[in-house]
DNA sequence: CTCTGTATTAGTAGCAGGTGCTAAAAATTA
DNA sequence: TAATTTTTAGCACCTGCTACTAATACAGAG
């Protein structure tokens, strides 16, 4: 690879700290064929932090958002919760949640909402899914705030019966029928 | 605050780096009112490592998970794909995918992976998803391999209807229908 | 070809947040 | 009181830097 110009150098760099931020200045040194005083003269001319540094946002940012969709049991906020009956959650969506190209919000993530609203609304320790339809009536744009409203309809044994409504203002833009089965506290 | 015996400090060692890994030493020794070398024996004890490992090791978890559920747009491994006609994938599941409580594998993945891999096996440039219909058949475990095999089964105009079926081994876990939508490529 | 300015390299001192070690002091227990 | 456990102290060293100074390489203008 020939030795790029300083220009390019730049860009590379950016490229590939975003590929890759965990690089080190003397691993980009010699991935570049340049002296760690040049890594870090580019580094301070572009403002990009060092290792630590970066390393700590990744960490950071993602705390964050990993506790809203991975350890958190419930996808969005809930504000109201009434067990048997109903219960309202909120989602701000952002560009995180949705796709690149057209801004659209993945429709996992709503699904997630609306399932882990079903789920709080039922009175039982553990409840799995069953059945699930639903309809994604209008795209959800990254930035709109969604509003959720599960209503527990009917009970059959131990099968219970939510629906999810989803809106954006007043616009109803997914809704959606849960089948939830109650498991016993220590099933297999 | 009293002054906590050696097995009681431990205990609450961990509760607060579990709640705050990014506590260095000191921050620590203060907050327990004893030295840096007593959290430095604890943390050897308990074979915590230092600040810096802590915080390297949240941010690479999380990027990797932020890979499979946030920015790629697969869930799971596509291993095989013919446009318009059928696409597979895997997804190794394991704990950070399951309800603590139950080890059951929370249905927005299974959602998830279904979803995108419908969308994959759609020839068009955009598509969102219009209805799903989906049934969960058995509860999947941490640790289970899931199979999921997308088949388009027919096209009106700009929808797409897609199957879905997620198997474990040979048992049916779950199955789907989506119709998908084909957008314009620059579609607002 | 020389001059000049930019780009690059070299080297030093210092910092944060540690590891790993030894040794002494304090507290606890027998 | 003696023995043992727990805690504290201090030192040398490490990584991945920052901040700074100084020397060198190179490319283009005149």
């Amino acid at each position: 690879m020939a030795k790029l110009k300083k220009k390019e150098r730049h860009e590379a760099l950016l490229e590939l700290l975003d590929s890759d931020p965990f690089l080190t200045d003397e691993e980009l040194s010699e991935r570049f064929g340049v002296s760690i005083q040049t890594v870090r003269l580019d580094r301070l001319s572009l403002n990009i932090p060092e290792l630590r540094e970066r390393v700590k946002s990744v960490a950071t940012n993602n705390y964050d958002k990993v506790r809203t969709l991975g350890q958190s049991e419930i996808v969005g906020e809930l504000i109201d919760l009434e067990l048997n009956k109903r219960a309202i959650s909120i989602l701000q969506t952002d560009e995180t949640l949705a796709f690149e190209r057209t801004k659209v919000v993945k429709g996992h993530y709503i699904f997630a909402m609306a399932e882990s609203l079903a789920m709080a609304v039922i009175d039982a320790n553990v409840a799995i899914t069953g059945v699930a339809n639903m309809k994604y009536r209008v795209p959800v744009q990254s930035g709109e705030k969604l509003i959720a409203k599960a209503e527990l309809t009917r009970v059959r044994g131990s099968e219970y019966f939510v629906h999810v409504r989803i809106n954006v203002n007043s616009d109803q833009v997914f809704r959606s029928k849960f089948i939830m089965t109650a498991l016993n506290v220590d099933s297999q």
